[in-house]
DNA sequence: TTGGATGGTTCATTATTTGAACCGTTGGTG
DNA sequence: CACCAACGGTTCAAATAATGAACCATCCAA
């Protein structure tokens, strides 16, 4: 594994759970030599992607993140396009929404937003990559992808996140073939217990998708009217975010029903 | 130097003008062999910190660079911190304001807002790192500094960027100086010709600054009296950024005067 | 006072990176 | 239509950087 690969994934191991983090946790967490560690660490701190806090001496994400969002959305403004729209479909559904893109074979979170109306919430951790057989959102961008990436990401291995996870691959294709019918997936707890979820792709200029927004609903609030509800905003939503974003849906992706 | 600094410089060329760069362009920016900035490049996409473009096969930023700007704010939500401050200081000022992020000894631009009610604006690129000898920012923090990180500082060389810049240190000592009486810092194209601006430090919790805020106005525009609403207007807003970032003032920073 | 946990450093050894040389594709020009 | 320039991409022997075992310093709890 290359030395470049080894330093970035230090800075996946941040989460809302854990902001920060010392030498000696991250070396438990990438089991590697302390002295490999701190030095890819000082590296990263040297060049603004971590900052240490001078007194407790431990690391978090540093300004040049920051930095670097600031040019990305400058140019290609992603989170500004997703944010009003996820906003508004979690003020329709009364749920936790997030939008991620595609980042290789897992999806990237970069909004996600809670209108925290109800007693309960979903947790959702934005430093968390979400994998694509194993949830709506990856269900979804599988469903609209090209054959060839389908038949790569089902030529991995594909972990069980609980005990709901779905595994098998004819199994997982034909939920990909009700997607395309229905423009969306809806998963039950494949992913995290006690949630469902209902996700659709974000298709790119070439039709093809390069994100999803997901509606996220805590079991105990699933109701069969509901999840129609959620369905039809989120087909709304879809559609919505994927022109914000420049892209073009497919000549036969589903239209929402009307009413 | 470390090939993890040599991959990450090259994160550090995009701009609001180089929103993608090719695997050409990147070898003439990083003066480095072609095979060995390609190795970089792909590494950094594995990683999903690039992503490049399927037919033109040009790079740009990638998801993981708003996945990790996502969870920094979840935890030290600096950006949400500056942006109402900084939006209001625009309104009052009428012109384009700016804050950034102490990087080592440099500063990294993490928000910038013009009100645009003028003919003319400054060009910002938010990719741009900033001096600390050359801007009223930079000025603005080694002001409030520590002894040694000054000394730091002034004891690396000092480029000149417009023939205003001053590098001479016993005068930029003098400025330090003169700016730690009124709080901020003014500077008359030291940075960009025809643009002049204030620039005031954000504290952080132990009373030393971790960036700064801005207003940039063009030299078209400067008078004794518009300068001097700049100045009080900024003052009041580094308090409220600061106390708002859960930073302290020192206990000698000036106060604004009343009115 | 002692021991454990944490952060940090050194340098011989090991692994990775490097870049000169090469190949393929595309588009413009004569 | 052929050629050339510009661009993206690959290979592998040589060179360089990275690695990690062993060590040191500090702090805090028992």
């Amino acid at each position: 594994m290359g030395t470049i690969t080894k330093a970035l994934e230090l800075l996946g191991y941040f989460s809302r759970r854990r902001p920060e983090i010392g030498l000696t946790e991250f070396v438990r967490l990438a089991g590697r030599d302390k002295a490999t560690v701190h030095r890819h660490l000082v590296e990263l701190e040297e060049n603004g992607f971590l900052e240490q806090h001078p007194v407790a001496r431990t690391y978090r994400l540093g300004p040049a993140i920051l930095r670097l969002t600031a040019v990305r959305e400058a140019t290609h403004p992603i989170r500004a396009v997703f944010r009003p729209v996820v906003e508004e479909l979690a003020r329709q559904t009364g749920e936790l929404c997030h939008a991620s893109l595609l980042q290789g074979k897992v999806l990237s979170p970069v909004f996600h937003t809670d209108p925290q109306v109800h007693g309960t919430q979903v947790h959702f951790d934005e430093g968390e990559i979400l994998p694509l057989h194993a949830t709506s959102s990856g269900l979804a961008v599988l469903a609209f992808s090209l054959s060839r990436f389908v038949d790569d990401a089902f030529g991995a291995p594909l972990p069980a996140f609980t005990d709901k996870t779905h595994t098998d691959r004819a199994y997982l294709r034909a939920v990909l073939e009700d997607t395309r019918r229905t423009g969306v997936c809806r998963v039950d707890q494949t992913y995290d217990s006690e949630v469902s979820s209902v996700g659709g792709p974000i298709f790119g200029p070439e039709g093809i998708p390069i994100g999803a927004i997901a509606v996220a609903v805590p079991t105990v609030r699933v109701t069969e009217d509901k999840m129609n509800d959620v369905q039809q905003a989120l087909l709304a939503t879809i559609r919505q975010a994927s022109i914000s974003a420049g892209g073009v849906l497919p000549r036969d992706f589903p239209d929402a029903p009307k009413g």
